[in-house]
DNA sequence: CTGTTAGCGCTTTCAG
DNA sequence: CTGAAAGCGCTAACAG
């Protein structure tokens, strides 16, 4: 008895009258074979409304599915779906179909998904990792699986990877401050234990000392994981005596919060803010960012990923520019 | 000869000295064996570095693979990704993993998609579907596929689907517009090949008709498909003589548009402007809108998917509700 | 041009 | 508690 109702191969082949494999040919569009027995596998196959099981195909191949994993924080996040959509692209063109899937940057999460993902056979699995070591995954990579790292690279694991030109794009943005005058400069952003956000802290610092502003660590404010905690930070920072005059902001959710405190602290309006991530209608609001490409990511990463480095090579890694968009509030200057 | 070099279940058990059948129970944590035996088919399959294929197990067991499609017009829209993001909830529930895939509004694309991931054997379909006639999958339907659609209906074919409450938000904008003042309000939108266009649009006129301000097509404006034309359309309806004294945006992007043209044209301030659908940062920009659960919409669509209606029961269709926030540009009186 | 014989890696009867 | 045999639906040699 068959478990499903779905007419087969073996069916198709059946009612046209030919064997399993004449069947299978004409299907899969193979050469050599008469034009009458083509028509007649056809029509069977149309009359059964037969649809061929790729499951089973790929298996009988022997290879992976057709299928990539992309393991993400939140698919429903702006940033990880721009990466996503750019996974998606490269994986079509090379026939592949993208399972996506949210870890909620919970490690245990992230690790049960890389596992089912790898149950599932893909062809190979692009991750946003979590803080937490991926040493587990040494065999795996051993064994061939392609293993793809993107936004920061895995804690304790050598695998390729594809990330933001974070320092690059930090001294971009401090230079841009100093440039308008400013010497006291605040970096709000994530915990410390994002990788990004350390990252960035130490570039903040190198560009300050580069500067001639060193000691900038005392304006370095960490643990803004959300808008409302930055928010409340920046209004601390301003609210103290002796205010920053600038604020760089870490990524976009605290560029957000930020934006809020500076509307509602009273000479907010004078503060300097420069924003790492560029987000929609930034220009309507006029939000000076550093910018990037986060399709381009994922493209990078797929490419990572289907295209196997030389063999026995050292892990790859590929930066993604950023630039600084000026749109207003990190060209004010520092009141006289 | 292996096609893969990975440890099989045959060689776990060959090497733990059981059968095939041992190795599968203590690998699925089926009961009935002897605790030694347990041990030595654990330490085997560890030793060799085993991971189940569920692509076998899955064909073995006959049915569908644990997985669910989604078709979308572009994974890398918020939208989409904020619907995305709903449907993989549920289907995390159920044990499922979702793929995504982009259609980009692409007839043909979309039916490609269909036939792809029904030829992986999907669990069920979640669909935005194109403009495009789709009673091709009636068959499939008859067959039991388990077919969603989302945010629109599909044209030709009775089946499930969740949309949002067009009607009612649309009333509800042009009753706040009406009741701050207004009489001549424009409709500025999409292309009338989009269901949800039409929806809108003839919500728009019904209210306006109800509102005592009848002859509203007049005020209607098609065709803007994105940001740009929206501007140029709204800028057009502006710089005309008797220009209206607010606009209703029937989506994000004409929303933007407008908002760009409002800043650009001589007296744009005092033009009231109402957008449906919510987005980042509008509160900042002080834009009042009609919102609603995106994500709602596509945790409801995979309960349809995985909860099978009453047999033979007629399409349910299910609808996520809106509501209005005034934020600014919506209360903004017409000039005396 | 077409068919036969083996599997892919796993699950399921159904006997021991 | 354990195992042998039969298959899921398809593809891959290798003959004819």
């Amino acid at each position: 008895m068959r478990a499903t109702g779905r007419p087969t191969l073996a069916g198709v082949a059946e009612r046209a009258g030919v064997s399993l494999k004449t069947a299978s040919r004409v299907l899969n569009g193979e050469p050599n074979v008469a034009d009458g027995t083509r028509e007649k596998v056809r029509l069977a196959a149309a009359a059964l409304g037969f649809r061929r099981n790729a499951v089973a195909a790929d298996l009988a191949r022997g290879g992976a599915s057709r299928l990539l994993g992309f393991i993400s924080g939140d698919i429903a996040n702006p940033f990880y779906s721009a990466v996503a959509g750019g996974i998606e692209r490269v994986a079509r063109e090379h026939g592949l179909h993208l399972i996506t899937t949210s870890c909620e940057e919970d490690p245990a999460r992230e690790r049960l998904l890389t596992e089912e993902l790898l149950e599932r056979r893909v062809r190979g699995l692009v991750v946003t990792p979590t803080p937490a070591g991926h040493d587990h995954l040494a065999g795996e990579l051993a064994a061939g699986t392609r293993l793809v790292f993107a936004d920061r690279p895995a804690a304790g694991l050598a695998a390729d990877s594809v990330v933001i030109d974070n320092p690059g794009g930090v001294r971009a943005a401090v230079r841009h401050l100093t440039a308008h005058g400013h010497r006291r400069i605040a970096f709000v952003g994530d915990n410390p234990e994002v990788w990004t956000f350390r990252e960035r802290r130490a570039a903040f610092a190198g560009a300050m000392s580069d500067a001639g502003a060193p000691g900038a660590e005392r304006w370095v404010r960490p643990g803004a994981h959300d808008a409302g905690t930055a928010r409340a930070l920046v209004t601390d920072l301003l609210t103290a005596p002796e205010p920053p005059t600038a604020i760089l902001a870490e990524n976009n959710r605290v560029t957000e919060g930020a934006l809020r405190a500076l509307r509602a602290v009273p000479g907010g309006d004078d503060v300097a803010l420069v924003g790492f991530d560029d987000f929609p209608l930034a220009d309507l609001l006029g939000v000076t960012v550093v910018a990037y490409d986060a399709a381009e990511l994922g493209r990078r990463a797929a490419d990572l990923v289907v295209t196997p480095g030389p063999a026995a090579s050292s892990p790859r890694t590929e930066t993604v520019p950023t630039r600084l968009i000026p749109r207003g509030t990190g060209e004010r200057r520092p009141r006289a």
